[in-house]
DNA sequence: CGTGTATTTGAACCGCCTCAATCCCTGTGG
DNA sequence: CCACAGGGATTGAGGCGGTTCAAATACACG
């Protein structure tokens, strides 16, 4: 596993301009609580072990939700983007730890005891915030499905096939919002096999390279063909 | 990965008085709503690719959720227990396919529209509903973390450990509901590794076993020091 | 007591991790 | 404008762990 952590190898994110942040990422209807934050890339936004009082909504840019272990080495949960929420748990604190992985990262906060009490009164806003939850759901169970992937190629191919879907894309190339270290520490493999394995997707057809960051898939499979 | 799929060794499973099915597993709240079914042990309580028309929760017994690829190759995406709901999603067809795994699993299943209907008139519905969603995602997210960790024998004992914390027990043994092929699945390992797995970790005296099923745990570790 | 499945163990092979070195890209300072 | 520095990405070599194939053992049920 892959001890690196921190890193400033900022820059690859093209220059936004600061009004053309998309609020429509959050939901509409919870507008009128939402704190909205902006975060330089690999601040810490939600510490682990801090108390579970907020719910969080990725407005633009992207967000790493983690744990890091005792001995330093980091596994990621999940990879958020504009529209998914974290935070949601049961517990009276947060398991995990997230930091924003993009430079300006906009992020909406809300207080949960607030939210709460407006789905109480307020089944519209009860259902946003159920099927934000579900589609968190959904988000880790495929993460799951990638993540117990036999071979690394296959792995990789999986996780890139999700970004495909997930980014707001017309054709079939992308722009990964993360390094490569990134992808090894939530695909639970070594860096250097994230690597390799890219090189063999690319040997093979597969993809193309037009940069580290641009990826160009062909025949994307299909979400279940993991 | 594993082929082996269907099963019928069963038995291992302490036969149960019909009258002792603890309904409180499913909420009470609910429970106007539940239709409650008995399911044999390996039975298809919902099919991979069925309209999602319903939500559910184990009363008692144990159950699978899972997704068969075409090569025959089974992931494990959930085990579920008294209580975990499944079958929550925003698509309009389920991509996992759900068994029960013990012999005589209740369960209970919900209207869809019938259980939004009765949350957005009655808040406290549309709570239950909401930290049962929450609880899927921590056991869900639990669940990445041990897929995620490197070593066969951690990923086994952190899944052990996970299972001494879900299952109702006075002292550290359990009685695993699950053959070392959901296991195995779970994991995303061989079962021959899960053996050896076991084998290792009994060695070192990190567990005995009392028969294949009986487990007992020292030094069970925190959640989170997977 | 025999049958069928679950579980366990063995041996050989392959893939991934680790350790290292190199290349690449970006930003900085001369 | 160019050289340098620093972090990311890539590639190489060797060792270990997990998979696969094969076989033996244990256990429940008829």
């Amino acid at each position: 596993m892959n001890m690196h952590i921190g890193a400033s190898y900022a820059a690859l994110t093209p220059p936004r301009a600061a009004q053309s942040v998309e609020v429509s990422a959050a939901p509409h209807l919870l507008q009128p609580f939402a704190r909205i934050k902006r975060w330089p890339r690999d601040q810490e936004i939600l510490h682990q072990g801090n108390g579970a009082e907020d719910w969080y909504c990725v407005v633009s840019g992207a967000c790493r939700q983690c744990l890091v272990r005792p001995d330093g080495r980091r596994r990621i949960i999940d990879i958020l983007l504009p529209g998914d929420f974290f935070g949601f748990t049961m517990e009276s604190a947060h398991h995990f730890g997230a930091q924003a992985i993009a430079e300006d990262t906009f992020v909406a906060s809300y207080s949960r005891r607030q939210l709460e009490a407006a789905a109480d009164s307020n089944p519209q806003i009860a259902r946003e915030i159920r099927e934000r939850a579900f589609s968190t759901i959904s988000r880790l169970q495929e993460h799951i499905l990638v993540v117990g992937t036999m071979t690394a190629p296959e792995k990789v191919r999986a996780f890139l096939n999700q970004m495909l879907q997930r980014l707001p894309t017309r054709d079939s190339s992308i722009t990964l919002p993360v390094s490569r270290y990134d992808i090894a520490d939530q695909l639970g493999i070594s860096v250097e096999t994230v690597c390799r394995a890219i090189t063999v997707l690319k040997a093979s057809g597969a993809i193309h390279l037009g940069g580290p960051r641009n990826v160009e898939i062909f025949e994307p499979r299909r979400p279940d063909d993991v």
